[in-house]
DNA sequence: AAAAAAG
């Protein structure tokens, strides 16, 4: 461990680490000259091949820190068919199309065989890439076995294995597949092993797995980071006071804002909230596991390259995807297992940008809330006011307000909202209804709320571009491949008022009826 | 009270 340090202190550059002028070069026309502590770890290790444990968060510089070295041992040798010479395993789909994209950009200058075996696409490409000899596989378990059973696969000629977000991999339930792979690849391979967090599962498979591995740890930059400004912000508990919240939050946010991820809890509400926003006209896509695998990845580029401002996404968008600059999260829903929360808000604040954090708050979440404030040890600040200050009504569906003293009258046949169209957005009360004169000094928002970069005199003009490029995007023919044929059933309601909208972005981008089956399939129940 | 990954 000194002599990392050691290595940390004199290697400076890329140029230090002993990587190959081709891959030098790559990184150089990246335009990286520093490495991050991750790599500057690992990479002198990974390329003497030695074992290498890294303990690291992604927005680390932790994929480069493998990616790097490979290439530069890969350059001796070459593949044969159906033996491909490296392996690497990640927990999700876009995380593997993420590390691919890393190979392409640094192994530019090589004339390597990329395959990419996740599911969701067809195994035809997939099997001709085998077939020609791969130097870099890049799977998800599922398919990998997959495509294993079926005899197109050998995995006795893998050189290095690297088993990238193991404690994600262990929440997934994928361990025993990793082991039942590990178990496959020969003992005389190098195994570069990646974890954010190092639970008892996960040092027991380090044991069994990675011989004299060489531990380099670096401090978590998400969890514990101080450029991520955090707030809790109160809500009722409706599906449609929530979608009010989080719109006003954005609103006012507005000028900070770049871009979102917005975290949902389910996939239903992901599609529920992406359509609400669509409908008041914000530029708003949608990611869960549900969607069609073309139309996640679509999604995905489609923000990365800035032509989506809003995401609003599951779990899935949680943990490792690597986008950088996106200015702000939302958590529509807070996350029943605080661990989750880590992984949100570290989507934001990258590479020592500054980023926000909201997290949607109602009554029945203060428990969650309590549980991340004990797991990162962090008191989080409420925005406006914390939930004593909201609506002191909310007993679960009815109670337009319970004005204290004798209640207002409810109105009849109302108990359950089966005949109101949630989606319609109405809200069940007025905004301007005052509250009672004794609680209005709570109403009054804390005026501390912190300091927003201003930059707001370009964003008219982002505004205007984001919008044009909405709407070439959307003339695009998403649906053609959507198997799902429910579109039909859900009766359209296009007649939009224009109420709905005085906000000033009513340029009316959002799908109307071009709106992608894909969207509406998670919302059926 | 969930999501993800094989189909």
């Amino acid at each position: 461990m000194s002599s990392d340090n050691q290595i940390a202190q004199e290697a400076l550059t890329f140029a230090d680490l002993g990587l190959s002028p081709k891959v030098l070069s790559a990184v150089t026309d990246a335009g990286y000259t520093v490495p991050t502590p991750i790599q500057l770890g690992a990479i002198p290790h990974a390329l003497q091949g030695k074992d290498v444990l890294g303990i690291a968060q992604t927005g680390t510089g932790k994929t480069a820190s493998f990616v790097l070295p490979m290439l530069t041992r890969l350059e001796k040798g070459r593949a044969r068919a159906r033996m491909p010479r490296t392996l690497i395993l990640e927990p999700t789909r876009e995380l593997a199309a993420q590390v691919e994209e890393n190979f392409i950009k640094y192994g530019k200058n090589h004339k390597l065989n990329i395959a990419l075996l996740i599911g969701g696409v067809s195994f035809d490409e997939q099997e001709k890439k085998l077939e020609r000899g791969a130097d870099v596989l890049i799977a998800t378990p599922g398919r990998l076995l997959d495509h294993r059973e079926r005899g197109k696969l050998l995995l006795n000629g893998v050189e290095i294995l690297v088993i990238d977000e193991a404690d994600r991999m262990l929440d997934m339930g994928f361990i025993p597949d990793i082991e039942r792979i590990c178990e496959m690849i020969p003992f005389t391979r190098q195994t570069l092993f990646f974890s954010a967090t190092m639970p008892p599962e996960i040092t027991k498979l380090t044991e069994q797995f990675l011989h004299a591995p060489v531990r380099v740890e670096v401090s978590r930059a998400a969890s514990s980071s101080t450029n991520i400004t955090q707030r809790l912000v109160k809500s009722g508990p409706k599906p449609w006071d929530k979608r009010e919240t989080l719109r006003n939050l954005i609103n006012a946010e507005a000028d900070g804002l770049k871009n979102a991820i917005i975290f949902c809890n389910r996939k239903v509400e992901v599609a529920e909230l992406f359509r609400s926003l669509v409908k008041y006209d914000f530029d708003a896509g949608a990611l869960h596991g549900d969607m069609d695998q073309r139309a996640r990845m679509q999604m995905l580029s489609n923000f990365r390259d800035g032509k989506l401002k809003l995401l609003v996404a599951s779990d899935v968008a949680a943990r490792g995807l690597d986008i950088p600059e996106v200015s702000h999260v939302f958590n529509y829903d807070v996350p029943i297992h605080a661990e989750d929360y880590v992984h949100r808000i570290g989507r934001t604040g990258r590479a020592g940008r500054l980023g926000k954090a909201f997290t949607i708050v109602t009554k029945s979440d203060v428990k969650y809330v309590d549980a991340i404030e004990r797991l990162t040890g962090l008191k989080i600040e409420w925005h406006d006011g914390d939930l004593s200050t909201v609506v002191a009504s909310e007993s679960e569906d009815d109670a337009p307000r319970r004005g204290r003293g004798a209640g207002a009258p409810r109105r009849s046949g109302r108990k359950d909202e089966g005949e109101r169209k949630p989606r319609g957005e109405r809200r069940p009360r007025s905004a301007a209804e005052p509250k009672p004169a004794d609680e209005k000094a709570q109403h009054q928002p804390e005026l501390r709320s912190e300091p927003v970069i201003a930059d707001n005199d370009e964003r008219p003009a982002r505004r205007e571009a984001i919008k044009t490029e909405n709407a070439e995007r959307k003339t695009r023919p998403e649906r053609a491949d959507q198997p799902r044929g429910d579109r039909q059933e859900r009766p359209r309601r296009e007649d939009r008022n224009a109420r709905q909208r005085q906000e000033d972005n009513d340029g009316t981008v959002g799908f109307g009826d071009d709106m992608p089956a894909f969207m509406r399939v998670a919302g059926k129940v």
